[in-house]
DNA sequence: GAGTGGTCTAGACCACACT
DNA sequence: GTGTGGTCTAGACCACTCC
């Protein structure tokens, strides 16, 4: 299971044999010599055991072990499974968190990420209002959920075959009652079997909060490309705005586990009173 | 110096009591009880050494006792200096590290970041071609710097006093000969003395370059708003296109240590071949 | 080979949350 | 009090870079 590429291996009890009569100082861990892959040479594909951990607790967590919101076991009986040190371990669990999709909490435990809490709520959603004024509620009006034969741009974005089924959804969202925000978006139609604008309507809470109980489909990373276009007849409808006003395109490819992509969605913002805020680092 | 706030600090030796015959076991770290702020009770503003420790590297940096491209001193000796173990500058220089404030490189050594490298080269600027046939060559166009009296709300921001002095910069960017961005700056007067549009012109490279060799002055972080705009008729002339062509405006705040805001800038993008890219995590 | 950052371990102790 | 994550230490060994 857990590969170490060097040849020796030794625990620090050759350096402090005097230690109190407790035994042998336990074996060293399960380890195995040089795996990886093919190549016999000194370290063709190092990959420290942390990383190896880190994968490992990622796999479980792609096969729901432990669902959002649930806790995981604790770093000493991950350890324990593992036969690592609580050390190796929390520096696994610490990239996982420092990646959000793991969340740990002091005294209590580490958790699953899940978009259905209210502090992460707005983790994808970027565009914010320029005065507080401007904040109030926020509101999804579903105009459209179809299933159809994904167009060929579509299917290569989120890497289906050409013919494969999407559900293509069309929504506004409004602040303080206000239209700010058209969305098309598309998803995997065998990923969404029974999506329907229903069931989209009668859900409370952001959408990905659905997707994650209701389809078991996680989304932890995106790209977003922004551009300014001009409204055309049908958005400048929707959004009751004129016909060639500036809007903020964003188009999205949301991605779930193994960098697999399961969302695209083109938004158009409305930035008269909003703005998209961004942090470099 | 070094400030803990709990009472009893014991290493290890004292639970091995029979060690090899090499002397007292090192004293302990001189570390100081309780004193941070005020207050007397148990640990009322606790702050762990490792971020002791990273608020004094970085007030060397700062102060610039080690200058951008330098390395600043190895792991073991900032432990001796500080008096802490070598994890716990380990620690320090990992956050530093991965706020992009330093740099490490495994088997020489940990650097100062920099904006002249050419690897970190676009670190701020998110525009991308949207084919690489539209990459080419950047080139920057200066058509104005003057000094100027700060107009109230640039003041406000730069949180410079009313009146104060800023630099006022105007530029064209290039890509692959054709004009793409329109930047509008503002700098603190008195931390850019010096600085003209001859100077600007003859410096190769990204502007952040210039701004930390000729000025001491180094961006860390900045934040950006961004929205769509329409183009006015200055603005269309420039980046030769029509008025009333939507742009991408981003307003951003460039920040150097303490967070502390050193420059404004407005740009306009042109996004008919390009996108501002943007990762969400 | 020497020096640097990177990994791994083992153990002590602290801060925090629940009970 | 018990259990959880968080800090700190000390020491061994590994991978990488340069001389």
């Amino acid at each position: 299971m857990l590969v170490v590429q060097s040849t020796s291996v030794k625990t620090h009890a050759v350096v402090a044999p005097s230690l109190p009569s407790s035994g042998a100082p336990a074996e060293p861990p399960a380890l195995v010599a040089g795996e990886a892959s093919a190549s016999g040479v000194g370290s063709p594909s190092f990959s420290p055991l942390y990383q190896q951990i880190k994968s490992l607790i990622l796999r479980s967590l792609q096969a729901g072990e432990w669902r959002p919101g649930e806790a995981i076991p604790s770093e000493i009986e991950l350890a324990a499974r593992f036969k690592v040190s609580q050390g190796t371990v929390r520096k696994a669990v610490d990239e996982l968190a420092s990646e959000n999709l793991l969340l740990r909490r002091q005294g209590k435990g580490t958790y699953v990420a899940t978009h259905t809490e209210e502090r992460v709520q707005y983790r994808f959603l970027r565009l914010t209002p320029d005065q507080p004024e401007h904040a109030g509620p926020v509101q999804r009006e579903f105009l459209d959920c179809r299933r159809l034969r994904a167009p060929a741009d579509i299917a290569r974005l989120l890497q289906l075959k050409a013919g494969d089924m999407v559900v293509e959804v069309r929504r506004v969202m409004h602040f303080a009652g206000k239209p700010v925000v058209l969305d098309d978006i598309w998803l995997p139609g065998h990923l969404f079997k029974g999506l329907t604008a229903e069931r989209l309507s009668d859900y409370k809470g952001p959408m990905y909060g659905l997707f994650e109980t209701e389809f078991g489909v996680r989304m932890i990373r995106a790209e977003e490309k922004i551009r300014a276009v001009a409204a055309g007849e049908v958005e400048a409808a929707l959004l009751k705005i004129a016909v060639g006003a500036p809007l903020l395109s964003v188009e999205r490819l949301s991605h779930t586990y193994d960098d697999q992509p399961v969302e695209l969605r083109r938004g158009l913002y409305m930035t008269e009173f909003h703005h998209y805020r961004n942090e470099l680092n």
